[in-house]
DNA sequence: CTACGAGTTCAAGCCGACTTGAGGTCAAGC
DNA sequence: GCTTGACCTCAAGTCGGCTTGAACTCGTAG
C-alpha cells in the first residue's frame, strides 16, 4: 500500500491530525517523509496507533506506552514488564469491581446510612477508600475510630 | 464526638489539609466552624471523605461526586443515576478486561507482529482501540492507589 | 504565474485536581 | 504582653494530553 499523508491517517483513524503531530513530536510515532510540507506515513502507522490506542485505553500515559513499543512498531517489551502491567490492571479492575457493586447495592440498599451496610463498607474498603474506617455504628451519630493516622507517601500498591 | 479540626482530619485521612480546603471551596465538603482560623469539623466528615474516595477511585470528578452526594452527607442520587454510573463501570471494566487479556498475552505470544495475532487483535476490538477510538477511564491510572493520598505523578484522563 | 486552501511551525491556552508560595492572623506558651 | 508557629487566604504554578491561534509555506487548479 502506498504511503498515506496524515490527512488520511486522520480520516482512516479518527485522531485529529494535531494529535498525530503531537504523538510525532513525542516521539510516540514516526513520519517517513513530506509531501511538501505535508507529513507522510506508512501504513503500519495505523496498527501502531491501534496499539497506543490500547494503552491509552488501558490507562497509561503516553510515556509508558512509547516504552512499551519499540520504535520499529512492534510492542515487545520483556514479558515481566508486560505481567507486571496486567497486573496492575488487575487491580484496578478489581477496585473498579468493588466500586461498582457499592453503586449497585447503593441504588437499592434502604440502609438510610450507606455505612452502616455492610456490603457497602466492604466496597468502600474494596475500593481503597477503606482507611476511613467507620465503626459499626450505634444508635446514634456515627463515631469514628480506629483510623491509623499514618500518611502513606511511598508508592504503595493496591489492597491485597 | 468532638469537632475535629483540620489538621485531625487530615492526620486520620490522609488527605492533606490543602485538599481539604480545596474540596470546601468547592463545595463537597464543609466545615461546622472555626477555632481561631482553623477549621472545625464534624465527625461525620470521615464517612463523607471516605464516600468522596470512593467516587474518585470509581474515576468521577468531583463535580459528578458532589452531584451523588447531597449537602447532609448522604449519598442517595435517584436510582437511575447510580445504575448508570455502574453501566459506566461495567464498561471501563470490560474494556480494562480486554486490555489485560492483551497483556498478558502480547507477554508470551511469539507472533512477530501481534496484529497478526487473532487473540491479540480481538482484544484491541474489544478494548475499543480497534477503532482507534480512545475512550478514556477514569482520572487515575492503573497504577494509582492514593486515591486520597499525596499525588503521585497520575496521568489524569479526562472524564467523558 | 498566481492565488488559494490546506497543511506546517511554535507558542500559548485549557481542563481537572491539586500543590505551592507569599504574606496575614490568631490561640497558646512563656 | 509578646513571640511563635501553625493555619489562613489568594494567586499562581504543575502535570498530562492535547487543542488553538497566528503567521507561514507549498502543491495544485486556473
Amino acid at each position: 500500500m502506498k504511503d498515506m499523508d496524515i490527512v488520511e491517517v486522520s480520516r482512516r483513524t479518527g485522531v485529529p491530525a494535531s494529535t498525530l503531530r503531537y504523538y510525532e513530536e513525542k516521539g510516540l510515532i514516526a513520519s517517513i517523509g513530506r509531501r511538501g510540507l505535508r507529513r507522510l506515513f506508512d501504513p503500519a502507522i495505523l496498527e501502531r496507533l491501534a496499539m497506543i490506542a490500547l494503552g491509552r485505553a488501558g490507562g497509561f500515559a503516553l510515556d509508558e506506552i512509547s516504552a512499551m513499543l519499540t520504535p520499529d512498531g512492534l510492542p515487545k517489551m520483556d514479558q515481566r514488564r508486560l505481567d507486571a502491567k496486567a497486573n496492575e490492571l488487575d487491580n484496578t479492575i478489581r477496585r473498579l469491581t468493588a466500586i461498582r457493586e457499592a453503586l449497585r447495592h447503593a441504588a437499592r440498599c434502604p440502609a438510610a446510612r450507606p455505612m452502616e451496610c455492610p456490603t457497602f463498607r466492604r466496597a468502600v474498603r474494596l475500593a481503597g477508600a477503606g482507611r476511613f474506617e467507620v465503626a459499626p455504628i450505634g444508635p446514634f451519630k456515627a463515631e469514628v475510630v480506629s483510623v491509623t493516622g499514618r500518611k502513606r507517601k511511598s508508592g504503595d500498591v493496591s489492597p491485597e
